[in-house]
DNA sequence: CTGAGCTCCTGGGAGC
DNA sequence: TGCTCCCAGGAGCTCA
């Protein structure tokens, strides 16, 4: 569900209210996400929050003692309750409980997140979670240069090296048709076919349609909220993404959608070139 | 190296 | 109303 604009607003959210704070326990209610839960977590007290990072889709808060590293996969949700704590939803895996009053509650319908403790004297980043991953998409030393150079290395669809993360971090199944329409190449295009100019063009606009998400506190196409249960306002601004059939906003064809790799993909015919 | 296909899991909606 | 089938924003795995 999430990409990295959900992501990161709900970075935000948490660090107004954990950045200084304790986490005094940790309670689960169901150890079987993507990555079994440690009995370790159980056994932590008195954590001092230090920073909350994000990398890729990924959330760090850091502590004192270590890191709390968390995916969100399809369907998890981070909510920050101040009230009501026994009031539980099915899905309410995990509770973060802290000093001043205040649950942090990770939800996950289908379970494919993932919530992992990393010990203070392991490099958070140096697992095998994280390193990885290729440049943060704002990271400036990404420059159309090295982007080029990395991309048409890659001999598949250039929908798929978008989504895999190795060159660039943070963009799913949405953001993936939005960037590659905005930027008018065809999602099924070979990305060692992309010129120097297409691949100029696009890192510009997946810079700039992650950007205005987050400002709009992320996308909502199903059930994306974020930790106040507030719904994202992008989906407005969506062009092609969920539009089967619908015309084009720039010549009318009609908005088709294909399977890339196993995941629905939208597109113009006549505006995305391959 | 590459991709296609499958897997984890649950729920919502369409169609009969 | 109820059943079955398909679909869903992620990502790791195996196999050819």
């Amino acid at each position: 569900m999430p990409e990295l604009p959900e992501v990161e607003v709900v970075r935000k959210e948490l660090e107004k209210v954990l950045i200084d704070n304790i986490i005094l326990k940790f309670t689960v209610r169901n150890t079987t996400l993507r990555e079994t839960i440690s009995s370790q977590l159980y056994t932590l007290r008195n954590l001092k929050v230090l920073k909350i990072d994000r990398r890729g889709k990924y959330l760090i808060i850091k502590t004192d003692k270590g890191s709390i590293l968390i995916h969100l996969g399809m369907s998890g949700k981070l909510f920050i309750i101040n009230n009501n704590f026994d009031n539980l939803s099915k899905h309410d895996h995990i509770d973060i409980v802290l000093s001043n009053n205040i649950i942090i509650r990770y939800n996950d319908v289908r379970k494919f997140g993932l919530v992992l403790w990393v010990d203070k004297d392991i490099d958070v980043y140096s697992t095998k979670w994280l390193n990885k991953l290729g440049y943060e998409p704002f990271d400036q030393t990404l420059t159309p240069e090295i982007f080029y150079q990395e991309i048409t290395k890659k001999k598949t669809n250039v929908k798929k090296v978008l989504m895999d993360g190795f060159i660039v971090v943070g963009i799913g199944n949405i953001y993936a048709s939005e960037v590659l329409f905005l930027s008018s190449i065809h999602p099924n295009k070979l990305a060692s076919d992309l010129s120097f100019r297409e691949c100029s063009i696009l890192l510009s606009h997946i810079r700039e349609t992650l950007q205005k998400s987050i400002e709009k506190g992320g996308t909502t196409i199903k059930d994306y909220k974020d930790s106040h249960g507030n719904k994202g306002g992008f989906a407005d601004y969506l062009k092609i993404y969920g539009k089967e059939n619908s015309p084009c906003c720039i010549c009318g064809t009609p908005i088709k959608n294909i399977k890339i790799n196993g995941r629905s993909t939208y597109f113009c015919p006549l505006c995305q070139k391959l």
